[in-house]
RNA sequence: GGUCACGUGGCCGAGUGGCUAGGCAGAGGUCUGCAAAACCUCGUACAGCGGUUCGAAUCCGCUCGUGACCUCCA
């Protein structure tokens, strides 16, 4: 049996994971920034460290699950910003930061669940959090690596990096960093341009505020995730996972934070998922190609030909490394949908099939490839969670399933300890690890009983040879999204779209 | 400009030296009143050029191409 291993994004290698509290894990990912609609490119670290977290605990670690609500900052809503920031407007009128955040947060929330993503442990908010910002502020402040200007805070880095191995994670040079300066100058307060805000000083017309020894303003961007994380994990936690566009300078400024003020850097392991690609070009805000989450849902958008259930989404994701940019288009989505389909109905196969009662398998070549079909699915989630080669021999098993029920495989060609092993892996697997959920929705029996009513008047059709009765049966129920499916044992089975 | 990735069959995507994933699409076949599904068979691909090696998609070098980060960004 093989350990799990994680690619450190800090050490650029795969590494074997030791938690540094034996049977616990912290957990800390970063969430999303509520001033808007999440979108495709968001719901992949969600569903990626999801993942991660359904597999640890399955290894048996108790896991604290961490991931914030970044709610606290320079908020904005499209076609309401700037004027809506002023002051003198009627109070209804104006743009309520707490209402915009609960609007989208709730949003949020509500993709989550669709996604079958487990909630985290805590969702801490930041804004839930400016004493513990504040108070870690002061602390990098008496430790001399922050300095205050017209009531800002600025991070000392280079500094810090005199001392400290400021740019390894991104791989980045200070020296570097240093003189791209050139071109900015003028540069405001900060004594060089690669320090960051700490705390920033409120403009009037600034709606989010909160008193500080500096004056009234608002937190950094970084500082809450280093606020948070430390509070509720400790000052050294196991794992901060997060999209690659954040290693800098969001995680490269955690870490100097976290280091000054705690003497040691915060992180043990660090997870980066890869970006998801449009016509080539990361998904994001500035390149104006997102797809919002509600749109995939609800096929609403120009680029889409068709709504995308969650879980084909979730499909699509976890088809792919999470280290590996991938790429939109409908048509590797409908793959999807179509993979996932076919996959799922071979797990509901299975369950139906009747299980051999031999101890020995008939075809006993057949017997060993299952159970290494089976059997791998650890090792793989061990390098560095392939939830890729996963799936890939979940669709190894689905012919065989396929081929016992269909009669080409005979029954006991596997013995009932394989049967067993199928069942428990597809379970362990696909459900409790990838998290995935059945495209159709569960039907409270009462459907199940008019369409066996059909079913049967259409057997009798059959029979009688009224080819014309039984046709039509099944053609207008094809229209109203049910497909019905002759077995070979005669018997009739039927999916609802 | 600097730094770092990547380039796999029609499409999507695994794969860190030999055993040549997987999915979707396509072709042929079996089954079937028809249909759908299912099952069986079929593709020897790794940007280009050199090098290392008994052997490279996998290691090294160069060239070309694409992208990410350097500013808010999952």
């Amino acid at each position: 049996m093989s350990e799990l291993h994680i690619y450190n994004s800090y050490t650029r290698e795969k590494e074997k994971f030791v938690p540094s509290v034996p049977g616990h894990v912290g957990l800390y990912v970063c969430g999303p920034t509520v001033s808007g609609e999440s979108h495709l490119g968001h719901a992949r670290p969600y569903i990626t460290f999801d993942v991660v977290y359904r597999y640890l605990t399955h290894l048996g670690y108790k896991v604290r699950y961490v991931r914030n609500i970044t709610d606290a900052g320079h908020f904005e809503e499209e076609g309401r910003e700037a004027v809506d920031k002023v002051a003198e407007k009627a109070h209804l009128e104006r743009l309520e930061p707490m209402e915009l955040v609960q609007k989208y947060t709730n949003l949020f929330h509500w993709g989550m669940r669709l996604f079958n993503n487990a909630e985290p442990n805590i969702e801490p908010t930041a804004t839930g959090h400016v004493i513990e910002q504040i108070q870690m502020i002061q602390d990098i402040i008496d430790k001399g690596y922050a300095y205050e200007v017209n009531g800002s805070v600025y991070f000392d880095v280079k500094k810090y990096a005199d001392k400290y191995p400021y740019g390894k994670l991104s791989g980045r040079k200070i020296d570097e960093l240093l003189e791209t300066t050139r071109d900015l100058d003028g540069q405001d307060e900060k004594r060089n341009k690669v320090d960051f805000a700490l705390w920033k000083k409120a403009p009037p017309e600034h709606i989010m505020r909160w008193t500080s020894p500096w004056g009234e303003g608002f937190p950094g961007w970084h500082i809450e995730c280093s606020a948070m994380s430390s509070k509720y994990l400790g000052e050294v936690f196991d794992i901060h996972g997060g999209g690659m566009d954040l290693q800098f300078p969001h995680h490269e400024s955690e870490i100097a934070q976290s280091t000054i003020a705690h003497g040691c850097a915060p992180v043990r392991y660090w997870m980066h998922n890869n970006m998801i690609t449009i016509n080539g070009k990361k998904m994001g805000k500035s390149y104006n190609n997102v797809i919002k989450i509600t749109e995939l849902f609800s096929g609403n958008h120009p680029m889409l030909e068709q709504a995308y259930h969650p879980m084909v989404i979730r499909f699509y994701i976890l088809q792919t490394h999470y280290r590996s940019t991938l790429d939109f288009s409908n048509e590797a989505l409908q793959a999807s949908e179509k993979a996932f389909r076919r996959l799922w109905e071979a797990y509901e196969v299975l369950q139906k099939l009747t299980a051999p009662l031999n101890n020995t398998a008939a075809d006993k070549e057949l017997d060993e490839k299952v159970n290494r079909f089976c059997n791998e699915c650890a090792d793989f989630m061990n390098d560095d969670f392939n939830t890729a080669k996963v799936l890939a021999n979940l669709f190894e098993l689905a012919p065989i399933i396929n081929g016992i029920k269909g009669g080409q495989i005979k029954q006991d060609a596997l013995s009932a300890a394989t049967y067993q092993l199928m069942l428990d892996t597809f379970k362990t697997y696909l459900v409790d690890i990838l998290g995935m959920q059945p495209l159709q929705v569960q039907q409270d029996g009462k459907i199940d009983k008019v369409l066996s009513l059909l079913a049967e008047i259409r057997k009798d059709a059959k029979a009688r040879k009224d080819y014309a009765t039984s046709d039509l049966i099944r053609n207008k129920l094809a229209e109203a999204g049910v497909m019905l499916k002759d077995e070979k044992d005669g018997s009739v089975s039927w999916t609802i779209e």
